[in-house]
DNA sequence: ACCTGCTTGGACAACGTTGTCATTTTTTGG
DNA sequence: CCAAAAAATGACAACGTTGTCCAAGCAGGT
């Protein structure tokens, strides 16, 4: 063993050095009111040359502040929007000086009490974000609410009167629909994660009050539900290319679900967009890379995962906002994957 | 404000309602030896009756140990491979009982100082994960030496006695050489990253050994490094199949530039594999959405940061193995995307 | 000279845990 | 049944910081 044999200098050994007391010290780091600026120079430059960094575990303890919020993912197949909310929320943690604990979960039932234990002794962190699924369980929220830990919702579900950050799936979705309208699809497939998720019903919520604007309704065995890996879209979209007669449009619920999609129609020797079109959800990257490129929604998470951070660093500093929710626009973006329905 | 009314208890309250000493309880809640078992007993119920848990901070302040690892990641377009660094590092860490920092830098010089100045003060973590382009800087693990702060290197850049895990990336490549070699390929075109990483290197290394074997030169006309970006990859790819003679097999140094390579391929009209090959490496999403599926070499990054986490756990926890470099071998995986040279 | 009020600085006690070492209790062996 | 050894437990002092409260210095008005 033997680590780090120097020392960590603390602000005793700087108030020593320079001459004046440790409370002295701790207000020139902490930028506090109330010292001269000669004197708080000559500490500052102490400090600096002793290499002096704060000891956050003593901060911690003293103020009982943690400096730091986690963010609750789940281990899902949805990857790339999973390391994008995190990523989301790490950049604009740190730039706010706190950092951000993650907590991974694989099972649901499973690790609930554990995940919840962990969070409420309020030791680890200062507060947290709950995304999917875990924003869907009023036994959390409850429990936390209860213990005093200040939470936010990423994405809230529609209708909930609860911190959160969430983006307008159903205008998405229904602007999807409008688009593939317009082009004069009129039998539509459409290729789904787990209604269980508030998102997926929101999304199908959109889908049918735009069907219903044009006098249609959505056809439930068109409606391919499953979840939001790629396998499981690949097979749910080779279900539905082989109807007869066959949509002339699949509406994925993601990209990555799109370009499973692209990928069975491929398979079946069908030219996309000429024969069928296919669109995503979310301009994620698997929608760019895959050919022809997805038409799809665009929805900012990254940026939605750095409002929520400070939707929660609001509250957890006392801001005295009351508990809001910010609604994120979604854009439609039309790129090679989509054109006018096969007569 | 007003946060969390219920005052959280501490092993004061238990050790009074139990009837023992605070040591004792703390022994308890470690499960140090030299506690009667039915002491020891009673202390976990009403422990676990009051809902203790362990005030972090204050054991970090006493013990040192912060109990949580950094991983010093940079923000690249390289997005799902830092993803699944970060994720098989969280489990294995999670798995220890010990949280994981990410350290997302941006830019490169700009940050350096700020970062192992957060890193050498040893209050927020006790050891750090080095991945790309951090592995490469002897300044930085310097540093860290200096201040004791142990550190593994993921992916190790080979030839180098420190610490770390370390893929076969020169092998791998090889193997796909041979692979392209046993179609029949004779032109092969390469599409890279980054020469400053040591990772391109080890590609470049072991490509040309496989050509040596066979008695060829990699032709540096077809040499295209450029980043490991989509974008950049797509133009370096384009850039090859305008050559004549065009080459009739791009080998990718990762799978997202193959599946950038395939989208220029499919824009020129050209059918693959039947009138040009592409490889990737590393198995990754991006070479399983896109059509056809790309033929790779697989690379076990989570499962290699697992092992990073490992190594470094054992050196924090003082299990005295000496510095060591894990190997992973990589496996060929033939899929659709390459086949027969043309005649 | 005195008081008043403002600015600057310091002494000291927490925060909740673990490490050290002393003390009590129990077990063991004769 | 006793002494000695072993096991179990406790008292108390850290760890490094910040919050509370008080003291000293200093200027300005009388």
């Amino acid at each position: 063993m033997t680590t780090g044999r120097a020392q960590h200098p603390t602000i005793k050994d700087i108030a020593r050095q320079s001459g004046v007391s440790i409370k002295t010290v701790s207000r020139v780091m902490n930028n506090e009111a109330g010292v001269r600026a000669a004197t708080a120079e000559r500490v500052r430059l102490i400090a600096e040359r002793l290499g002096y960094a704060v000891n956050l575990a003593a901060r911690q303890l003293k103020t009982r502040r943690t400096g730091s919020i986690g963010i609750m993912v789940y281990a899902s197949t949805h990857w790339q929007w999973t390391a994008d909310l995190v990523a989301g929320a790490l950049v604009r943690a740190r730039e706010r000086n706190y950092g951000l604990a993650p907590f991974i979960l694989q099972q649901y039932e499973a690790t609930e009490r554990e995940a919840v234990l962990w969070l409420a002794s309020r030791h680890a962190v200062d507060g947290v974000i709950l995304t999917t699924p875990w924003n869907e369980s009023p036994r959390l929220r409850n429990e936390l609410r209860e213990r005093g830990m200040p939470y936010v919702l990423l994405p809230a579900p529609a209708g909930l009167a609860e911190p959160g950050v969430r983006s307008d799936d159903a205008g998405g979705a229904a602007m999807l629909v409008r688009h593939l309208l317009e082009l004069g699809h009129r039998r539509i497939g459409f290729v789904g994660g787990q209604k269980e998720i508030s998102l997926t019903r929101e999304r199908l919520a959109g889908i049918d009050s735009a069907l219903g604007e044009a006098g249609l309704r959505r056809d439930p065995a068109m409606t391919a539900l499953g979840d939001y890996s790629f396998e499981r879209g690949y097979a749910e979209a080779e279900r539905l290319l082989a109807l007869d007669p066959r949509p002339t449009a699949l509406l994925c619920f993601s990209d990555l679900l799109g370009a499973a999609a692209l990928k069975a129609a491929h398979d079946r020797n069908l030219r996309v967009p000429l024969e069928i079109s296919i669109v995503g959800m979310g301009d994620q990257l698997a929608g760019q890379i895959v050919w022809p490129a997805l038409t799809t929604v665009a929805i900012p998470t990254e940026e939605m995962a750095g409002r929520a951070v400070d939707l929660l660093l609001d509250e957890i500093e006392g801001a005295a906002t009351p508990p809001r929710t910010v609604l994120f626009e979604t854009t439609l973006i039309v790129r090679q994957s989509s054109g006018p329905a096969p007569s």
